[in-house]
DNA sequence: AGCCAGGCTACCG
DNA sequence: CGGTAGCATGGC
């Protein structure tokens, strides 16, 4: 199938382009290219979260700084948040925007977490306010490895409208359906896969 | 000195 | 259903 080529041949030119990218980067070690193991634990898990809650429509450079001065103050753990008031919560993480709905998106999705102790699944996270589809796949394919292809705004302008592999105003579903119909399901495939469009997206400008 | 970031909800027709 | 205003700060 000619998608199906598309789809490998362009990862093995963004691949040659950009090298292995490392993501999800942990405060703690940064970007971490080639090695798929992580997040270690529940810790870790929850800072991947946490992150990709707080990216939504935001530059990562803006989510490094609040999530160092989460980290600083012990905000950056389930218990301090749901502990925290808002208005601490609020104070550690101004520096991403919308700040206001953002306290209350880490604090609803970390009631969810405790009062969920099994298996998390896609469509559970998808109830939590705050939680839409992108962030979803997100946290489930970086913080729990589960093989979800992220469909963002760069996958839409590159893939979609530069590279023609979709009409790029069809829904978030259909292009994740597409996409994922026609490559491995492989959560380390998938995690680079992201990981370069973005490199690419955020190249061109 | 604007425009735009690794979106989502609420509400409209 | 699809379309869009509002949310908000910091970087370039």
């Amino acid at each position: 199938m000619a998608l199906k080529r598309k789809l490998t041949s362009f990862y093995e030119r963004l691949l040659q382009k950009h090298g292995k990218q490392g993501w999800w980067p942990l405060l703690s070690i940064g970007y971490h290219k080639g090695d798929y193991s992580i997040p270690r634990n529940a810790k870790e898990a929850y800072e991947i979260c946490v992150g990709a809650i707080l990216t939504q429509n935001t530059s990562w450079k803006n989510v490094e700084k609040a999530l160092i001065k989460m980290d600083e103050v012990g905000l950056l753990d389930k218990k301090a948040i749901l502990n925290a008031s808002n208005e601490e919560i609020e104070n550690a993480i101004r520096a991403t925007g919308y700040y206001r709905q953002k306290a209350r998106k880490l604090k609803e999705f970390t009631t969810f977490l405790q009062n969920n102790r099994g298996e998390l699944t896609r469509d559970s996270l998808l109830g939590v306010w705050g939680i839409g589809e992108e962030t979803a796949d997100s946290i489930m394919l970086y913080a729990y490895k589960k093989a979800e292809f992220v469909v963002d705004s760069y996958t839409r302008r590159i893939m979609g409208e530069r590279e023609g592999m979709f009409n790029s105003k069809m829904s978030y579903s259909s292009i994740k359906k597409l996409i994922e119909e026609n490559l491995d399901k492989d959560y380390r495939l998938f995690q680079e896969y992201h990981a370069l469009i973005v490199a690419e997206g955020k190249e061109q400008r």
